[in-house]
DNA sequence: CTTTAAAATGAACGGGCGTTCAGATAAGGC
DNA sequence: GCCTTATCTGAACGCCCGTTCATTTTAAAG
């Protein structure tokens, strides 16, 4: 019986988690019932349980893998010296990973308000992570002397704002290709930062 | 009777409107009961229907008039001529009147998804028009050699993402203040575009 | 082929949903 | 005081929700 075997929260089929992160991008999380899914899954409802303790808990599963899957791609990044060139990669590799997961993405920036206070705090420090790391690179590119920001924090903010903004109206079929992209927000991102 | 007299989506009673737009923004447009929006105003659900025709409606509503309410404190606004005061104006007035509306611009941004696709074309529209806003200053600006751009749509969604962002961060209380975060962002701006 | 455990069903639970409407209540003009 | 008209109530409608659970089906292991 999967119900007795082990933690819950980790061992979500993949075939729920697909459907689930499908249907809650497009629909919202509030407006997807579980037997919307589990009939995308081809499954009775009651088969869900077998996987998840609630629904609460299957989305804060998505949530927090997408921010721990982001977290570790970034770290698996080879790292370069210069602060320049951690901002460049920074900016085509946040670009690049969120154009591959655009449900995830948009999940995580949307549903944070239906997590529960407990869940929404994890899912905040996993992000307030990720964004320690862009800061990072700012705060060393400011020591060096390379960038000029008269606030880090604000300027992580903007700067991920304003990276994560392509999801909403970037299309494969579209006008730019992907690198076409990536080249002209790392030459805005550049510019930004002073450098 | 409110009922017969006149098009329903004109004249929501601005107590329904206040509630509605605060717990759309806080729990999410499917997340809230019409008997949620009438506990708040202090009445029953039923009396909802004497001003609105429906819940789908009243989302529309509300978030037509906060995009027609942006275009025309835009429009309001005194033009200068120069490209880059223009850039500088846009900024500021767009941090400014988004802050000021923090639970109609989440409204404006996250429920989007909800609007059934009639709805949804005519808040784009409107959208679109706004966005048209800020491109025609990035194509003067690139037409007059202030600007160097190599896309002005691109720029224009990076722009707007990246000032709309403020909304997600900014505490009345915090660390700075409007006038600095202003000046911070419109510093950003300007140098990402090559000024 | 039998045994055993995992996986899935399908009905049921209490409850909340959007919406309607006949009837009660309140507010002004005469 | 009466009449008209706007406002609101409160119950009801059919429907879908998240979740549980006894029971059946499926699938390996021995």
């Amino acid at each position: 019986m999967a119900r007795k075997t082990g933690s819950h929260s980790e061992i979500t089929g993949p075939r729920i988690r697909e459907a689930a992160v499908r249907l809650f991008a497009r629909h919202g999380y509030a407006a997807v019932s579980m037997r919307q899914i589990a009939a995308a899954v081809g499954v009775q409802a009651g088969a869900l349980y077998l996987y998840t303790p609630d629904k609460q808990t299957l989305l804060f599963d998505l949530m927090r893998a997408h921010m721990e899957d982001l977290l570790r791609a970034w770290q698996a990044e080879p790292m370069r010296r210069a602060p320049l060139h951690r901002l460049e990669d920074f900016c085509r590799f946040h670009i690049r990973y969120h154009l591959d997961r655009t449900d995830g993405t948009f999940i995580s920036y949307m549903e944070l308000r239906n997590l529960e206070p407990k869940n929404f705090e994890m899912i905040g420090a996993l992000r307030r992570d990720y964004e320690a790391a862009l800061e990072t690179i700012l705060r060393d590119g400011v020591a060096e002397g390379r960038f000029t920001l008269p606030d880090t924090k604000l300027s992580t903010m903007a700067l991920i704002a304003m990276l994560t903004g392509v999801n909403t109206w970037f299309r494969e079929s579209g006008r730019l290709s992907r690198e076409r992209v990536e080249q002209i927000y790392w030459d805005m991102v550049r510019r930004s930062v002073g450098a």
